[in-house]
DNA sequence: GTCCAACGGTACGGTGCCGTACCGACTGGG
DNA sequence: CCCAGTCGGTACGGCACCGTACCGTTGGAC
């Protein structure tokens, strides 16, 4: 809680959205008055698996985790949301169902509307349609690449990844996590977390604590992660039209 | 080419594709002046990454392979796509872009409208763009499971299940695919495919002949298969919306 | 029929990661 | 200040799958 108190009162956090930055001024206009501030917390479940969506959050800081889980309850994360997405759009403009269990992995902020006057705004304006499907888009490229990476590349390299994504979503800002939350989201043992963050540490790239992971040399650390992180990057950096 | 000769001159092969059967009479007969009979053999790329979408396919028999490929050209099938879907929709409707490989791995036929002509008819309908926000939203939902699916499930499970993915494509008709096709699709080696197959078919799951794969047993085969072959299945047989 | 390329079966060592377990170190609450 | 619970470091056996290589078989081309 810590830290993202102090990320919210950093004057250096001057955070936005990349979805609502590529809004036109008139759609924008639009969504505003629906738009309100919201606090994601750590831990907290926006939307589980199978339950109506009522609303969609425009992440400004922190992140969200799309997991889906197993028979035996295990669950891993699919993808995940930052200032980069929408949390809340698949479902939404159809069916109203979540397919995936979608909580706060780490602490920030959000601006929230709700469904009904959010759909209201889409069926409105056809540029905002434009730009939630370049958005869809991205995130579709998102996932195949994601599903390719799970096939090909090491864990190494898939934690590195994972690590970027998430010095992504808080800034840079040392990451409050535990070495067993890296492990469940990647579905991997936590031991093999253990043994690639020593690594990296040892190597300079990061500093590592008890539930902390802070980044030293992102330049570095890029290098031991597979190239999806840059190729997903560069497909959700801008989702103009 | 034998095979899907006779799939196409059989009479028990009435096929439809998923998404035109979710749509409104009105919709339907406002996109069907515009989709022409196209004929898809195997081998052939619908489009290349990062190449403009053209047009836009509704498949009716036969299967789409949505490829990502690696820095040393490898390349693995992140997903696909048969009657259940549409291939050029990712975007189509934003940036005219496509992200991964689209290529037919196996003959079929599909209905292939211009883009010009199936941006207008979307333009025109609601209904018609609620129709396709669900297939998008299905179509994210089997990609976040695939991702699941790799991370969790081993190759055997995930051989069964792409098998009953293709069977799905061919109306459970023999498969015209080598051992390598399906290590290739799959990002394994193809002795891991050999090892699987030959155990399905001692099993009598399938028949298994030079280049041929025929499904004997489908409950059978569904029960090897991992539980995500039944999930991604139940998302996608209808958009009705 | 003959040839050749494609296809599939098999083998072998290597290794990355798993499942599990144990234990020391840190930390926040009493 | 102590204690208990969380967190992280380490170890060990196991195994699924990899990379590679070799070779027998098959079936179409001629």
């Amino acid at each position: 809680m810590l830290s993202s108190w102090l990320l919210m009162s950093s004057p250096s956090a001057v955070a936005s959205n990349r979805v609502l930055d590529a809004l036109t001024r008139e759609d924008r206009a639009l969504l505003e008055p629906s738009l309100q501030p919201f606090v994601m917390s750590a831990g907290d479940a926006l939307f589980e698996a199978g339950e109506p969506i009522t609303a969609v959050f425009f992440p400004l800081v922190g992140q969200v985790s799309l997991r889906i889980s197993a028979e035996d309850g295990s669950e891993v994360e699919s993808a995940s949301i930052c200032s980069d997405g929408v949390v809340g759009l698949g479902g939404l403009l159809a069916r109203d169902v979540s397919f995936s269990r979608q909580k706060v992995q780490i602490s920030g902020r959000a601006l929230v509307a709700q469904r009904n006057s959010f759909l209201t705004s889409v069926q409105a304006s056809e540029t905002l349609r434009r730009v939630l499907a370049a958005y869809h888009d991205a995130f579709a490229a998102h996932m195949l690449q994601s599903v390719f990476c799970q096939a090909q590349h090491r864990a190494h390299q898939r934690i590195a990844r994972w690590l970027l994504t998430a010095f992504d979503a808080v800034m840079d800002a040392p990451l409050p996590l535990t070495q067993d939350m890296v492990a469940g989201a990647l579905g991997v043992r936590r031991p093999t977390v253990t043994i690639s963050l020593r690594w990296m540490a040892s190597s300079g790239l990061i500093d590592v604590g008890r539930g902390r992971i802070a980044v030293l040399n992102r330049a570095g650390l890029e290098r031991q992660a597979c190239p999806c992180y840059a190729i997903i990057r560069g497909g959700t950096t801008t989702y103009a039209v």
